[in-house]
DNA sequence: TTGCAACACGTACAAATGTAATTGTACGCT
DNA sequence: AGCGTACAATTACATTTGTACGTGTTGCAA
């Protein structure tokens, strides 16, 4: 529940592919990475440090290989990142930021679908529970 | 349409504030700043020159007192940081953020409705125009 | 008219970030 | 045995960010 500083750029770039590869040498992240965008090799092997001093990866030593693994979960990294832009552009109301990324960004239709059933199934909860304070 | 870097943590604070005071002193905007979070008076007006230095502000000494102006309006600057944060996150796919946000954070009954009916617009007119690709 | 409160403006400086170059070392090929 | 290659590990350094201090100036109160 710590909330860790939020990673910057280019270690959510890298934390991001390490994600997606994880177990994974620093080879196979940087070729992740390089899926996206150019970097090099050892800038990576740099952001993997930096991932793992600050507890978002970890390591060992497989024979002369590094192996890093993704340690906190995408979900709470992204949960916190989420928050603090929330906070810092909205003053805490998501409610705006939705509004503009439905609008702004497309969407497509079935996950528009999906919307209008989490929606739609948020509002039945909420008139049943007696809504309790904010 | 330029897509300048966006704003860090602070100067989006101090942005924020200009933006409710605009134009105003230096010392209102730091007021307004405040209510929010402790920042030092010389702190906010170095933010208030680099956000000038970016474009984002535009200022003119009246008397001796130097009065701040938004330039850019929030809309713009929310946009470009709400784009770069889709892209970092989610490689630039904005429903798995919606879902988050509406999923993690509450919505209220009246934002649920009006994000309801926005959806419900978009199916619609979603239908009609046969999607010609994004 | 003198000093102070209020402010502008320049300067400072450490930490974080972005982006590597260098150096050391072990593996396997010739 | 010697060499190129593929890594790990160390070190580097410019830029940006966070946070402010000091210095100079001026309108105003005493």
């Amino acid at each position: 529940m710590v909330d860790r500083p939020a990673l910057s750029k280019g270690e959510m770039a890298v934390a991001r592919a390490l994600w997606d590869v994880s177990p994974a040498t620093v080879r196979q992240v940087h070729e992740k990475v390089e899926e996206h965008e150019a970097m090099s090799f050892v800038t990576v092997q740099t952001y993997l440090r930096r991932l793992e001093a600050k507890g978002h990866a970890s390591s060992r030593l497989d024979g002369r290989v590094r192996i890093y693994s993704g340690r906190s979960r995408p979900g709470t990294v992204i949960r916190s990142t989420v928050n603090e832009l929330v906070d810092r552009l909205f003053g805490g109301d998501s409610l705006p930021l939705v509004r503009h990324l439905i609008e702004e960004r497309g969407i497509d239709e079935s996950g528009l679908a999906e919307l209008r059933q989490l929606i739609e199934r948020l509002e039945s909860e909420q008139s049943q529970t007696e809504r309790k304070s904010s």
